[in-house]
DNA sequence: CAAAATTAGTTTGTATACAAGATAATATAG
DNA sequence: CTATATTATCTTGTATACAAACTAATTTTG
């Protein structure tokens, strides 16, 4: 019973553990991780983005995104293309095969927030995304 | 503006990271990790525990808690001996040399949970802390 | 008691996360 | 226009996280 049980850190280290494992399971048969399929997420509705501005938009860091756009590539989820209006960046985009995908996704990501928040009322739910909101910052 | 910015697990993620990030740099000039001073606090008020029961009150993965607590027991923050009541289990106990920086570690952790949760009242504290705690499981 | 099952930890392989340094390309200053 | 600064990405090194296979030790069974 010690203090560490108390600390928002772990806490919310294992309510984000408990989140990412559950979403993990259920795209396991799409072949994608959970920041995988979030990548998948931002690049949906664009021509293509380049690694900066899907680093921003999912708030990874360049280096970690680097490799998860390698493997991705690899994967035929995304394209990498050099952008020739400046040869220092990228073009990524989606490709046909992942976008049939993102129905099925947006379903299971649905069911993992239902399921993660169902001891939670409605008015619960709210509240408890507005206050990660602004501890985010 | 994309729909994961409303996905439970994106938002829990982004909210870890943060206050992961604040304790890690408190805890940069005692040379720990926020995992490691996790280890310690369990440790603290124990003779010693093996591997099993530190996997169980940190809920860390016994593959992961391997090589922690080797680099822990090289940084000579733990000691891990054998149980001679069975040898296939560890005594893992914490050292005098960390014992001492524990009050200190206590003051950061403090401090970072109050900083992170600045933007709530009180009252939303507590909420915050029950509905984690909900989640988890 | 010896074979089989179980248990405690470790190892290996894959996937983030992030600091710091390296690279290559572009922009800017003088 | 060239030396310098800046920018975009990649690479390297360290630290988790976790599945799965492996080892050693103990317990259970027949």
């Amino acid at each position: 019973m010690s203090e560490h049980e108390e600390c928002f850190v772990f806490l919310l280290g294992k309510a984000y553990q408990k989140a990412h494992g559950l979403l993990k399971k259920k795209l396991l048969p799409f072949g994608l991780t959970p920041v995988q399929h979030l990548i998948l997420a931002v690049l949906r509705d664009e021509e293509a983005l380049s690694s900066a501005e899907i680093s921003e938009r999912t708030v990874m860091d360049s280096a970690t995104l680097s490799g998860v756009l390698d493997r991705m590539a690899e994967a035929g989820l995304v394209k990498k293309e050099e952008n020739p209006e400046d040869r220092r960046s990228l073009r990524v985009s989606i490709t046909a095969r992942a976008r049939k995908m993102m129905d099925d996704l947006a379903e299971q990501r649905k069911a993992v927030n239902e399921e993660l928040t169902s001891v939670l009322s409605l008015e619960e739910k709210l509240l408890f995304k507005r206050m990660l909101k602004d501890i985010k910052g």
